[in-house]
DNA sequence: GATCGTTTTCGCCTGGGAGTCTAAAACTAC
DNA sequence: GTAGTTTTAGACTCCCAGGCGAAAACGATC
């Protein structure tokens, strides 16, 4: 048997790296890295970076191998799984399953990127392969969720920031306003932030200086307090307990 | 030769498949299916039900084929990708990709089970094969999550109950005291659940009799209102407002 | 048939966190 | 010094989850 049927089945990994970039207007805007296929199928189509997992290799070891040809990937600060995409026609020709990741660079960073390669606007894609679309979707609803109940945003945020600057990239990435007093109280509150003790001198039009603050963690923790039906008080430890580890 | 590196990928399905089950002491527990392997390796440990991925079929395809030798699959009332593990060495001499899926069965489905085929206690669980004592952890925490903020407890549940009833399918799937009257209020704020006007008569003991109640869904529905860091105000549907679908 | 124990239901109260608003603080530019 | 701008801090409200206790509705027992 040779040729039509898929006879062979291929393991590919891919990754929706998110960063919130100024534009040239000076508004925040999430961005994902894409680069422009040049090969058929679903040439001249923007697609995520990523490729043929190796035999004896770990998915999350490939993707960042896999993205190490796109950014320089110490700049990733955090890199979760995502889902995995495994219908039969999704890849013309062959059969392809693809298990894509959610990626975050900070805002600071500037990546030196290929020349095929872009950051696009993530709200106005353009004509896109195969069916990444949907997982740059599924991945843009992941991270709008996560900014909600854990602190992934040191993902996005620069290592020390303003509250304006901090609310700039929550506003980008969530794709509503974010009020700063309300964003600085509930994040002081669960101890993902706190202030540095510096303050940045005001800018060209004056405005009183912004303190500095800063993640206490870079790694991902999430907020278990506001799940509802939660255990009774009695099994609860109480709700001032700082995070231990 | 043969032995070392793997020469081929082979892709499995799994699935982690729950219900809340009644010990012979009278408490509700929830319960995990799993199957003793009869073959290396790892002969006669306990292993999730799944398969080889066919080459023409989704992963969803796949996994209700591979659980239909199991149970009867109209039994399973939801079923969601949980994750897919991929590290070199969790098959012995094979390269094996396995995507892993959450499934629940209501407690009042009782299907027969193949002869290698039992439900375990999913706190204790019994020397499990490969990394899949992992992935039961992963679902039963998914599980735990998803139980907070959406509506899954309709694929826990028979279709009709009391709250008592209930309440005993959410303590044994979050492991802890859920308080009825809590819960009540909770879900029929959020229009997950409606009574169906009937009553359950009292049981031997006496008692006043129970009101039934039934979720009105049967599908995953997200609770989006608890989302912290929400829109302001006016981009916001007032409080008050049903979930239309 | 009155009482007791049992189970469920309903209402009230409480606490706490999120969202909102306004005033004060701190700075630049003119 | 005054006006304008930006950030910070406090106070206030709203609303939901959690907790408590009383009332309702039943069976069993005497």
């Amino acid at each position: 048997m040779r040729g039509m049927p898929p006879d062979e089945m291929r393991h590919e990994v891919l990754a929706a790296v998110f960063q919130v970039r100024r534009t040239p207007h000076g508004a925040d805007r999430l961005d994902v890295l894409l680069w422009r296929r040049g090969r058929a199928p679903h040439r001249d189509a923007w697609a995520l970076p990523g490729g043929t997992l190796g035999l004896a290799e770990g998915l999350g070891a490939s993707i960042r191998r896999q993205l190490a040809q796109k950014v320089d990937v110490r700049e990733v600060a955090h890199l979760e799984q995502l889902m995995t995409s495994g219908a039969p026609d999704r890849h013309p020709g062959r059969r392809v399953v693809a298990t894509s990741y959610l990626g975050l660079v900070p805002a600071d960073a500037d990546p030196r990127l290929p020349d095929d390669t872009r950051w696009h606007d993530a709200d106005t894609l353009p004509s896109m392969a195969f069916d990444h679309a949907e997982i740059v979707d599924a991945a843009r609803t992941r991270l709008r969720a996560k900014l909600s109940y854990t602190n992934v945003g040191f993902a996005l945020a620069t290592p020390e920031f303003t509250m304006s600057q901090l609310c700039g990239y929550y506003r980008a990435a969530l794709g509503h306003d974010v009020s700063a007093t309300n964003l600085q109280r509930v994040l002081l509150r669960r101890g993902q932030i706190e202030p540095t003790g510096g303050a940045l001198p005001s800018g060209s039009r004056g405005g009183r200086p912004a303190a500095v603050f800063r993640f206490r963690d870079r790694r991902l923790e999430v907020t278990d307090e506001f799940a509802v039906l939660r255990p009774p008080a009695t099994d609860r430890t109480p709700t001032n307990a700082q995070p231990t580890t």
